[in-house]
DNA sequence: ACTTAACCGAGACGGTACGTCGAGTCTTTCT
DNA sequence: AGAAAGACTCGACGTACCGTCTCGGTTAAGT
């Protein structure tokens, strides 16, 4: 879409990503704004147009380019690699600006398709790697052959954005609770993790 | 909070609702304009001032006051009961403004924590409803004595949400992949959902 | 105009002209609102309403019910009569807040023509006795005898009026050179007023 | 002042002045909108704040720039000077909104002085020109050699600008007397001006 | 090596919506 | 019935960003 890539300034298109992943994280997505990003970057405002059509898709770049989403690997111990899963997508969730920038980012998506598009493929990867780990415990015959690892990615992801969103905890308890669910097929409980564990 | 309710002009309130309610629908929360809603209305901007502090708190009582949440009741079938339960939770999500509406919503609760507490207070008697609809089962035998209905019920909304927001299906196997989840604690696999439940 | 002056609540009449002339004194006729002298006074805003129509009636009974204008009279020594006359203008103009109104209030007899007779029915008396004490002069042959004490008046008036909005001082030098002018049919000279008066 | 005078763009400048003009004319100072002028300029709001800072200022540059003041010349006859002297001034406060504006204009100079200094200099050349005239006279004896013109000029402009708030009259009778005082040193009299010239 | 075209910063532009203020009207409640 | 209180509609305020646009100045490519 950008008129000539190669002649593109490498400082100014670093200082830019790096000025909106700022923002992202200090300010939010809402109060984020191309003028304050471009002043911040020492940029004009038609340099982040030119590259840019919208703030949706600057900041899915910007995420996807300063956020790291490490693929998870399988270490054979069913157990220990669906808690990793959990406690990797909380972190990201919780720690990064993607959780609480994916809903507006979200609502863009009508009038930014593109927007939905890159983000997906951004997030491909890891979301494969994620289904990959399931598919390998579903081989070894920890799961259910033809488990339908989207959607239980996708009850986790959820459960995790919802919470975020609705201001409630992402604890321990919680991380127990669904790997206890996937592994153990146990639905969640009241009471310490341990003792359903038992 | 606003000045005095009992001298408040009840067909502007009533106004002001309604076309908040109707913006929403149509252009959704970010494109929506307290000065399109006040217009609409035929009412003054400052009378939407002096009454909701903000954009969030205007529309969590948009939501509140038009948007019907019918309670759930058991029957005693929990197949039946749990099935009922997601489609309806489906329903709101998507055929109401609130699916879309929450996650914008959300990133104002930063600003106007108040709005949060006024979304959570709505949601809280369906919300117990539904528990209730769990509790009831677990005390019939059908479910954990010591069921965590509150997780149970964010593992639902967060996946419909999470879904919704990427624009994914939320088909009858999906309804079905989370029936079984909950009820024969089978989880989700590929295939028609009928042939998991032999 | 107003409903029953006989029911008028005395109190609230008099707070009111207190509240405008107070304000009108200290951020003057621009800045001082309705809402303001309302809730100064003590009073509804719709009181005010009730009795005056525009803040244009309200500043000029204000003045007229707050602002002295001693009528001036004759000792037969002309020079003497002719620079009290200009001291006690200057005086009205600078040091009551009628200087600084007039011309805003001059501004808004477009829109208030009453207010203009009244303000005009204030003025009369003391215009008068203005000119009582030139036809007085007149009629002892100090001054033309028909002389135009009008015009000859409003000379005075002007000037003194024009250089207060434009900033210029009106010192003894204006006093002397006007009572030069009237007295001595001297043109206004540079140089120390003494002198000229050789 | 202004950002960079040298980016301005000419037309929007040239479309705010003449709307300016146009609503001073139209509507006075005080019903003039500063959002009208723009909208009737065709430029946005901020176009109009980012170059004034205040309405006094844009009117007083309108008025300097729209408005024409011809420098008066003299012919050798002082009375036919003066009273072309007298008839200009009057025609400029009564013909062109300069007389309506300048006192509400006035009661600004509290708020904004640079208004006030701004419009001295545009008068002055003007004023300068009239004391010149003045002073030529003085020159070749028609007036006495010390002449305080600016006094002199700021009797004329005063009685004009006082009895056009006022609402009085200013026909040939007012330039005759004005006439009169400066040339004959008569004071003003009642009668036609004709006899007072016998 | 020298044009020449694209990118760059800067920031003015026409707009839209913001949230506030005051005008002038109207209704409710109290005295 | 008059007055206080204050909510109401309306319209303008001055501000903040939007996304587009012109400016010169620089930089890299292609003659």
């Amino acid at each position: 879409m950008p008129p000539n890539q190669q002649r593109r300034n490498p400082h100014s298109y670093a200082a830019i990503l790096d000025a909106t992943f700022e923002q992202l994280t200090s300010v939010g997505y809402q109060r984020m704004t191309i003028e304050a990003v471009a002043s911040m970057a020492g940029v004009g405002k038609a340099t982040v147009y030119r590259w840019w059509p919208n703030k949706a898709r600057l900041v899915v770049e910007a995420l996807s380019k300063r956020c790291e989403l490490p693929p998870v690997t399988s270490t054979g111990d069913l157990r220990h690699d669906v808690r990793s899963l959990v406690e990797r997508a909380i972190e990201l969730m919780v720690k990064t600006p993607l959780g609480a920038t994916l809903p507006h980012l979200a609502g863009d998506f009508d009038d930014a398709p593109e927007a939905r598009v890159e983000l997906l493929e951004w997030l491909g990867p890891t979301r494969a790697s994620q289904r990959a780990l399931l598919y390998e415990a579903a081989g070894r015959g920890d799961l259910p052959h033809d488990l339908d690892a989207g959607l239980t990615l996708d009850l986790m992801a959820g459960a995790i954005m919802y919470r975020h969103l609705l201001g409630d905890d992402l604890d321990d308890r919680f991380v127990e609770q669904f790997v206890g669910l996937i592994v153990d097929r146990q639905l969640p409980r009241i009471g310490t993790p341990d003792e359903r564990l038992i």
